[in-house]
DNA sequence: AAAACTTGAATGATCATTCAATTTTTTGAT
DNA sequence: ATCAAAAAATTGAATGATCATTCAAGTTTT
């Protein structure tokens, strides 16, 4: 019935593990005894589900990616309009599910050891592709054709930048909030 | 007539060292023996002047915050209306000597340090208060009262995430199509 | 009976940091 | 200027701590 059990449980559980930890610690500090003890286990049991600490990782990460994508097509199933659709993507950004302390962290420590990690930067490329062929796509139809690749670039740098300080800010997120004035400068924007 | 020369060379030697090799390997990966080599030393010279990588990593910010201290104070000097002071301060966190590819990766591994260290969230802490307060006080003059802080926190988001982006594209940064955008974006949100 | 899972303990590599010994520079008195 | 003494600068090598990873020996599940 189910093969795979045991071990998707398991893989999950590391992930949220590895997200606490990183949030608290750091990914460079926090250590994988630390990050299996979150999750009730051993340090041997990580490496043989995921075999390495960047590969725990890049794991998490493609945990997060699909959050974030699915967050942005469940939005996308009931929008009408372009409108509507570019708010679906920026308002995915800052789900109540994604946009939390703990998720900021883990974005800044992926940032910070994208570059220099092909796995990793790989998978950097395409998240932000995929964002950004979504912005693209609406705001074509939106705002004049010679400025909806600045528009795109902008609407990107402005959410990372969020998401970016939230980390830094250590305290609580507000999801709703950043949702509202995320279309505050959308409005700016598509003027 | 210079007693403190020599400290003084290899304090700025190391720091552009490290510039270097932070963006080059990250700062966690970096050793002091690398970053010692790039600077033609020994990496227990390092721990003499410095004392610790992690005070190397605060010397290093103290060095980029007061350049960017710097360069926006100059361009204040020649601006005469709250907009010029307000492009003065956008155009300082683009200005050619500060957003190089080698530069964005160091902010990027700061941010990602800042919040597990108390010496470093504080750097963090001051210089954004810096940069918050001056565009508050040209915004003020320009916006209505009540999008003040809205539209400061949208313009800090913008640059940061420009930064970070930057970083990860790792290629060349065009500092003069950086200013050109940021302006853009400005006339946009204080319309 | 086999396959999957688990982990305590060993391994080995990595590095920041310290230290002792040496060289270089500065100081200040002549 | 000269020189000796002090101060500053330099570094190779030792230290010690940290940890990811491996492995062998078990337990649990299929």
């Amino acid at each position: 019935m189910q093969r795979r059990r045991i071990r998707d449980i398991r893989h999950d559980e590391f992930v949220a593990a590895t997200i606490r930890g990183v949030h608290e610690r750091g990914f460079g500090q926090v250590t994988m005894a630390e990050i299996a003890q979150q999750a009730g286990s051993s340090a041997a049991s990580i490496a043989y589900y995921f075999g390495s600490k960047e590969k725990l990782l890049e794991a998490t990460m493609r945990h997060l990616l699909g959050m974030l994508k699915a967050a942005m097509l469940a939005r996308y199933a009931t929008a009408n309009t372009a409108q509507d659709r570019l708010r679906a993507v920026i308002d995915a950004n800052f789900d109540d599910q994604l946009f939390t302390p703990e998720q900021c962290s883990v974005w800044v420590q992926f940032w910070s050891h994208a570059p220099y990690s092909k796995r990793l930067s790989r998978l950097h490329r395409i998240n932000r592709a995929r964002v950004e062929s979504h912005l693209h796509a609406e705001l074509r139809q939106i705002v004049p054709e010679d400025s909806v690749g600045a528009v795109t670039a902008t609407v990107q740098a402005y959410m990372d930048g969020v998401w970016l300080e939230a980390a830094q800010s250590g305290g609580a997120c507000d999801p709703a909030d950043a949702r509202r004035q995320a279309r505050i400068v959308l409005e700016r924007l598509v003027v």
